[in-house]
RNA sequence: GGUCCCAUCGUCUAGGGGUUAGGACGCUGGCCUCUCACGCCAGUAGCGGGGGUUCAAUUCCCCCUGGGACUACCA
């Protein structure tokens, strides 16, 4: 290990970060803090169709919403800039003209189409498509009728015969077989380098010694391997970690629904929780224990542990290890975090009050897997809100359940039970003139009051709405289910 | 089709030549005066197949099968 290693994130802004990226960041990011290393995040903007600076400003909000600080990068600069792969186009050009002049790339005039068209014969010959090489023998006449065409050459590297090796810091040993590789576009017609040229100058000028990436560029390492060589540099070390996968086993992707950082911060999942979750996929801790906190996983973090096979996003158990999070707030903390998701569910926390609001909050905040999910709990606080559900009326319409709700609107009419002890004396007086207990008793309480067949500890309900809120709406439930 | 990667409960994983194959999520049941959630307890379920090597293979090797990634003038 050296002294200081450098590690890099290098997303495209062509998206939102997609947590499989995200993955592939804080496994850099804690890769850098675990051996006292440099993060760095350099941004490849080299496809200018579908480059978008509010992508960009999402992909670092969201690192930043995760905790994952960059130590060099945009925004915050450092010293290998800039960290915008298209500022760097004079860079790229200057290490062309090195491999241009060892006679190490050719132009290639041809188009897309008949790029196309070579594949397409190739693959109907039951054939590996790749580029066969037309262009790399031309000669200088050839060359001419086709600049006189109006042509305009993409830049081809000239792949060596041989073979390739490495060794990956998860998989092993890798070895592939040059032929296999056809000659491949450098730097663009338009003059724009092409992903492996730009990302071996950036590294190399860098200074990057660690390159921890997504298995899906497992097969671009050969090629940049060869770049390295043609270029006199020393390549770094690479890991290429497993793929985070949907439930049908295939790369997660947007048609597997939520799949961005954004999806899960707007649904309310806390980025301790998020980022808890993505170190646990595709590998393990030491111990047994799974909820760690950062400083923990920074400590245990190590490449030996990464796994080799995909893991499928198991979003029950980001919810569990959420609803573990949300349980170590402070309700004050917790309220602040909520009120933008409270407001979306239709209320104005500005109209509440406080601290009824927080004892709200504190009934309901263990039942919170995420926290868009507020909206269905807390609802039956406020009494223009309840509406009696269907499975509810069917609970009133029990036979038992008839005596449970007249005893019960009884004891709260006869003023017997103090506002302080409401509900275990009411509940004693519905017991004891029912004689009923256990669900046959609770139920049809909490479906009087409530509308509904679920939600908070009745005691907690008790005590918020007090007794002339509960009493109303017994009185609506009688109104309504058994019209009297 | 080609190149490459991978393979332990439904899911995430630990383990590793001799283990009652361990944990977590989920699910099921129980307890906590109802449900849900929390907490606790219990249960459920796994080494893809075939050959080797070996006294012994889930573990090591090979083949098959299965899954996946890549196969762009995208990154």
């Amino acid at each position: 290990m050296p002294e200081r290693p450098r590690v890099r994130f290098a997303p495209s802004p062509t998206g939102n970060l997609h947590v499989g990226n995200a993955r592939t960041a804080l496994f850099n990011w804690l890769f850098a803090r675990h051996y006292g290393g440099a993060f760095v995040v350099r941004i490849e903007d080299t496809d200018r169709a579908r480059t978008f600076e509010r992508f960009e400003k999402g992909i670092l909000e969201d690192l930043r919403w995760l905790g994952i600080i960059w130590d060099e990068g945009p925004e915050s600069g450092g010293e290998f800039g800039p960290y915008h792969q298209f500022e760097r186009i004079d860079i790229y050009n200057r290490y062309l003209k090195k491999l241009v002049e060892e006679d190490r790339v050719y132009p290639c005039y041809c188009t897309e189409d008949e790029l196309e068209a070579e594949r397409k014969t190739l693959l109907s010959m039951r054939m590996m498509p790749r580029y066969m090489g037309k262009c790399r023998n031309l000669t200088d006449e050839e060359r001419r009728r086709f600049e006189s065409e109006g042509r305009s050459p993409a830049s081809r590297f000239k792949v060596p015969k041989g073979v390739v090796e490495f060794n990956d810091l998860i998989r092993g040993p890798m070895k592939f077989d040059c032929d296999s590789i056809g000659d491949f576009i450098i730097v663009r017609s338009n003059d724009i380098p092409a992903y492996n040229f730009a990302v071996v100058v950036d590294d190399h000028l860098m200074k990057i010694t660690h390159v921890i990436r997504g298995e899906d560029h497992l097969s671009n390492t050969p090629l940049q391997l060869l770049l390295y060589q043609a270029l006199g540099f020393d390549p770094p070390l690479f890991a290429h970690h497993s793929l985070i996968l949907g439930k049908d086993r295939s790369k997660l992707s947007k048609r597997h629904g939520a799949v961005s950082v954004k999806d899960f911060r707007d649904r309310g999942v806390l980025p301790e929780a998020l980022l808890n979750y993505l170190s646990l996929l595709g590998g393990s801790f030491a111990g047994t224990k799974e909820i760690c906190s950062v400083g923990e996983i920074i400590e245990e973090f190590s490449l030996e542990r990464a796994g080799k096979s995909g893991a499928i996003f198991d979003e029950a158990k980001l919810e569990w290890l959420n609803k573990a999070y949300i349980r170590n707030y402070s309700t004050p903390k917790l309220s602040e975090l909520l009120f933008p998701f409270i407001e979306d569910a239709g209320y104005n926390c500005d109209i509440i009050d406080r601290k009824w609001l927080h004892s709200v909050i504190e009934a309901i905040r263990d039942n919170l897997g995420t926290f868009s999910e507020i909206g269905d709990y807390i609802d039956v606080f406020f009494d223009e809100r309840c509406e009696i559900s269907e499975d509810a009326a069917q609970t009133l319409k029990k036979e038992y359940a008839g005596a449970v709700v007249k005893s019960l609107h009884d004891a709260l009419i006869s003023e017997e039970c103090a506002e302080d002890d409401l509900y275990r004396c009411v509940m004693d007086i519905v017991s004891s003139k029912t004689g009923l207990k256990g669900k046959k008793l609770f139920m049809p309480v909490r479906a009087a009051i409530t509308g509904k067949t679920w939600g908070p500890e009745l005691d907690k309900l008790f005590a918020i709405l007090g007794r002339e809120s509960i009493l109303k709406r017994v009185k609506k439930t009688v109104a309504t289910v058994y019209g009297s």
